[in-house]
DNA sequence: TATTGTTATACTCTATAACTATA
DNA sequence: TATAGTTATAGAGTATAACAATA
């Protein structure tokens, strides 16, 4: 903001910034051309959207069912978006609300036998999919790009450091 | 499918596929954090919508303006929904429509000067949050991650190779 | 006839807020 | 009073298809 000139700290946090950015959209673009892959195939092939996928995948680990509230937390939506999802869902008999014992207010929703069955099939195809988009990367390489994300997952980023 | 027992080669396979799985999911959700945060900011602190800023961005990048159909494939949605996009923006006088010389189907849409000034603003603050949300990742690792996801990015898949 | 862009429609996902029933 | 879940509403983004104007 000074009038003082550059300095080679200076050039250098610059490159680095538009450095990040291009990195973010590369980041970006082939995360949503793998996701909008993943979401046209679900839907071409088993008539089903992302969200409601991923809602059956949370079922599917726990065999006892999750409250509507436990959803909404691990689904990150608000819970009116978790009943209209679990309304439909339940419209196709792929889950069921069932009465939670010692609160009549809860219910714990899980995968019904035919939900467990479609979920599985649609799993599978999921994964070679998956598999599939991903396999442009060695083994090798997909290690380190897991590792390196592990850094990013948490979201609890260093502060940037300032320039000296 | 067969009965014959697993092989080495058969449950490394399998293994493999499971962590290109966790890869995914991983990936996924590292950006879909940061996209969020940016999505967040980008309405909170300019009350502009990540499409709408995208669609700016587009045509900061090309002062003679883009056509609708240019708009469209560049962004990837189809023309009625840029059509409406543009109408907001330009009901907030930010890009304009011009008439093409030469064919009087099309024309150019351009940032105003109103239009050009508000992104810029918006762009330093949008690029301020991608280095912040990749600090975790020194600037070594970026580089690493930016080379890893140059394969990924064109979406040119080499086949699976089928287990032996 | 083909192309550019608009309009109309419908659907999904999303958030917010008011509401009911139970704790 | 607080919590679990629902309902109602509104808004954004998306695709599809029919349409008008021009090439």
């Amino acid at each position: 903001m000074s009038g003082r000139p550059d300095t080679d700290m200076e050039v250098r946090a610059h490159a680095d910034h538009h450095a990040s950015l291009r990195l973010w959209l590369r980041l970006l673009s082939a995360t949503t051309r793998i996701e909008d892959t993943i979401r046209q195939r679900l839907r071409e092939q088993f008539g089903i959207t992302l969200p409601r996928f991923d809602l059956m995948a949370q079922l599917e680990r726990e065999p006892k069912g999750l409250s509507m509230g436990e959803l909404s937390r691990r689904m990150m939506v608000t819970g009116g978006n978790v009943t209209s999802i679990v309304d439909q869902l339940e419209k196709e008999q792929l889950v069921q609300r069932q009465p939670q014992p010692g609160d009549r207010r809860a219910y714990a929703v899980h995968l019904t036998p035919a939900g467990r069955e479609a979920f599985s099939s649609m799993a599978i195809a999921h994964e070679s999919w998956i598999v599939e988009l991903l396999s442009p990367l060695a083994t090798q390489q997909q290690e380190q790009l897991f590792q390196l994300l592990a850094t990013l997952k948490t979201g609890k980023a260093s502060s940037v450091k300032p320039v000296q």
